[in-house]
DNA sequence: AAATCATTTAACGAGTTGGTTAAACGTTAT
DNA sequence: ATAACGTTTAACCAACTCGTTAAATGATTT
C-alpha cells in the first residue's frame, strides 16, 4: 500500500483517476515511459486495492478506489499530534500515552 | 517518504519512537533482525527526515520527527472525498457503465 | 479472413532493497 | 593498555523494482 504510493508516476495516475476514469492508453499519454511501464504501475495500484479496472471490449477502463487511502490516513494521523501540537501538548501526549506516577 | 514507511519494521521501530527517545540497541530489540540490519532501517527512517539522532558517547538516541508526515497527509486527505462518497459515486458510476434495472 | 487496435505477457538488464556475517570504529570501563 | 560495548561499514547475496523491446492476446473493423 505504502509501497503503491512510493513511485510518482503511481501517484500522478491516481490523481489523474481523481478526475474521472480513463483508458489504459489515456492514462499513459502524459507519461514518456511505455505503454507496458504504465501497464505494470496500473497493476501495481490494482493489487493494492487503489483502481478498480473494468474491461469493456478491448479497453480497459480505470477508476479511483480512494478506500484503501483511509487506512493510510488513520496511519498518519496517529502522528498528526507530534506535528501540530506545541512541546507541552506533546508532553502531555507521552504522558497520556505511558502514565508515569508523579505525585498524588 | 512514502518508500520509508513501506516496510513494516520501519512503521514499527516509528510506532515504538513515539513512545519516547530510544537506543539503537533498545530500538533493535523486539525484532529478529540483525543489529545492522535495523541501523539501516534506522538510516532510511533518518534520511526521510522522520527520525533525528543524537550522538551522546556511543550511544546513539533516535528521536521521532513527524514533521514530513504532514506531506503524506496532506497528500492523503486530497482523496478524502473519494472514499467518504465512495458508495453514492460507485453506484452512480456503475449505472452509468453497465445499466442495472434494480428498482425502478 | 485479415488487418488494426488496446492491452498484456515474456524475457531481459540495471539498479535497489533487505538481509546476512565479519570487521572496523570510537567510547567507556577495568 | 586492554577489553568490552554500541554502532556502523564492508562485502556479499537473493529477491525485487522499474524500465526496455518483442511477441502474444483478444476485440473490432474492413
Amino acid at each position: 500500500m505504502f509501497s503503491a504510493l512510493a513511485h510518482p508516476t503511481r501517484r500522478a495516475l491516481l490523481a489523474r483517476l481523481a478526475d474521472g476514469p480513463a483508458s489504459v492508453t489515456e492514462l499513459a499519454a502524459p507519461f514518456a515511459v511505455s505503454l507496458p511501464a504504465i501497464s505494470k504501475h496500473i497493476s501495481v495500484l490494482e493489487q493494492a486495492g487503489l483502481l478498480q479496472r473494468t474491461q469493456s471490449g478491448r479497453v480497459h477502463t480505470c477508476a479511483l478506489d480512494a478506500a484503501p487511502l483511509r487506512d493510510a490516513a488513520d496511519f498518519v494521523q496517529r502522528y498528526q499530534v507530534f506535528w501540530t501540537q506545541t512541546l507541552d501538548a506533546l508532553a502531555a501526549y507521552a504522558e497520556a500515552t505511558a502514565p508515569e506516577p508523579e505525585s498524588d
